[in-house]
DNA sequence: ACATGGATTCGCT
DNA sequence: GCGAATCCATGTT
């Protein structure tokens, strides 16, 4: 089989390039259950200090630092208390920026994810259970052990081009109905839920698949 | 030390 | 459409 990871040159790019770019690729987390993987259907950029709805607008904390570090390391957050928020650090050092995957369609180990759904606090939908940054999180297991692990060098986490893969598990998972090969259009929009970061909140950074059901919101 | 509020989600009105 | 759940990083005293 030929390596189909996204390696660090696709990260190590300005995150408006990756961000829009990372659609329709797979996210594929292995856990003790099993595969559990998901195509990219919705991310959001978040670019750099100068961007007020991005965690580096005050600088480097202790929270943020990884932003600061080497593209492909993760940086995952909780948020209100209870969810945790995925991103894929980008560009190059000492620039932060990183790509928020929001939504996920299902593909591989649905089961696992609902299990892991049931098992969250406060998240009960099993179904839906990728849409929105929290509840895939919730289904894909993914909480602050990942932070700044590095996205293209885990054996428990790691991102595919569907298009170069030609593995078993993917071609299974592509038989069941979902064909990944279908073009779609890309769609812009205002990121959702920074309504306080003045001009920046009315900036086009987050990218969808038109007309995909499994989009949030 | 302390107060604040958030890159969310759900359930009820 | 709105409030609650629930925690801790961050900014302020």
């Amino acid at each position: 089989m030929q390596n189909s990871k996204l390696d660090r040159t696709f990260f190590e790019r300005p995150v408006l390039e990756v961000a829009p770019e990372l659609l329709g690729k797979i996210l594929v987390r292995k856990t003790d259950q099993g595969i559990i993987s998901g195509k990219i259907v919705e991310t959001e950029a978040y670019v750099g200090e100068e961007d007020l709805a991005c965690h580096a607008r005050n600088g480097k904390t202790e929270r943020n630092k990884v932003m600061y570090g080497a593209a492909g390391h993760i940086y995952i957050y909780l948020i209100y208390g209870m969810y945790y928020n995925f991103n894929i650090v980008t560009a190059k050092e000492h620039v932060p920026e990183a790509v928020l995957i929001r939504a996920l369609e299902p593909v591989g180990g649905i089961e696992f994810a609902r299990e892991n759904l049931r098992n969250f606090g406060r998240v009960r939908s099993d179904k839906d259970f990728m849409k929105g940054p929290g509840k895939l999180c919730a289904a894909l297991n993914l909480d602050k052990t990942f932070y700044d692990e590095d996205i293209t060098d885990s054996d428990r986490v790691w991102v595919e081009d569907p298009f170069l893969c030609h593995s078993d598990r993917l071609r299974r998972a592509t038989s069941g109905g979902i064909s990944f090969f279908n073009k779609f259009k890309i769609e812009t929009s205002k990121r959702i839920g920074i309504d306080y970061a003045d001009i920046y909140r009315d900036k086009l950074w987050r990218f969808t698949i038109k007309d995909n059901k499994f989009v949030s919101q």
